[in-house]
DNA sequence: CAAGGTTTGTAGTGAACACTACAAACCGTA
DNA sequence: TACGGTTTGTAGTGTTCACTACAAACCTTG
């Protein structure tokens, strides 16, 4: 079978353009332009736009539990324990760019848009879910626990993102973490 | 001055339509017939697509200020105690809205998108400011204790739009506020 | 009434977009 | 060599979008 790019190569080309240009930026046109082919080997391993936007951001989640996954060992007590394990891994620029993408897609779904709506929908909840196994006590325990993880570190990163890391390492510190 | 619509008259059908169908669907077509109006009245008043934009994000901020501003009467010593305060006035449906179309536009700022980055930073900017006249303590205190209350809202309120209310009850209530 | 600000009618432009149709060429493998 | 998966050439479709040009009508105030 000739050819020039796979199916997850192109899915490759996908995350760093979305990582430069931001969702919104991602085209058919504007990809195939990128990586210097034709639109229509894209539309023929990703027939919709719907297919591509939804196994980009998919991945992008994949890969961040499998970066993140490795520096969790066991299980802890709360959440403060797991943000200061987190914390040094989602502040350098590689997770800047692909928090940024969670953020657009999280903006779009929460506005109601199709497909982001029900993608990050999803997202969220293997997010929760996922998060919980590194906690310790009963499963409503784990739960509230992973839920207020993730509000927390949403909210610190979004600052990062729009105020800048002194702004966000400072309040990182308020709050116990770091 | 015979006029059907003012300028205000319309930025106020521009926030309704950007709270009903997003930022991206924000559109001087799109707009214009939901108002039963020409779109050429609405470039007449915002020439271009950005000064639309950023008029609805700032009067959109300022409409938030007045809503929380009558809430907190004088300074609290730390965010928690801040918190406790605007938890009830951020979790209406009216304010759904409202953080639904900040949380689109930080998305879209995140990924480097103008005008939003540099509106959004401003936004951000004021609203640190903003906040810290609300707390005791020396300026730097007051700096800190406002990055972090504004970290803890996005991102419970980020939890919220994405994981359901009671998803961030349960989240709020952890972390020490309601 | 005259002037001036406002609104619409009519008619566009050029760009980007998702997506389609079809035939030809390419190329490794069986 | 024949097959089948892959890639491109060529050429579209229909939609949405921001934005423009211009003249006419409208309407309120001075």
């Amino acid at each position: 079978m000739g050819h020039k790019y796979t199916k997850n190569e192109i899915l490759e080309g996908a995350l760093a353009a979305a990582g430069d240009e931001g969702l919104s930026r991602l085209t058919f046109g504007r990809l195939a332009t990128r990586l210097g082919i034709s639109d229509r080997v894209i539309v023929y391993y990703f027939p919709s736009k719907d297919d591509l936007i939804s196994q980009v951001l998919l991945a992008m989640g994949t890969r961040l539990q499998e970066t993140l996954g490795a520096a969790f060992a066991g299980p802890v007590a709360d959440h403060v324990e797991l943000l200061t394990a987190a914390w040094p891994l989602v502040t350098t620029p590689d997770a800047d760019a692909v928090f940024a993408l969670f953020f657009e897609a999280n903006g779009l779904a929460a506005s109601g848009r199709e497909p982001y709506r029900s993608i990050v929908s999803t997202l969220v909840d293997l997010w929760i879910q996922w998060v919980s196994t590194f906690l310790d006590g009963t499963a409503d325990e784990r739960r509230v626990e992973a839920e207020a993880t993730i509000a927390m570190i949403d909210g610190l990163l979004l600052l990062r993102q729009l105020a800048g890391p002194d702004a966000a390492e400072r309040a990182a510190v308020r709050l116990g973490i770091a």
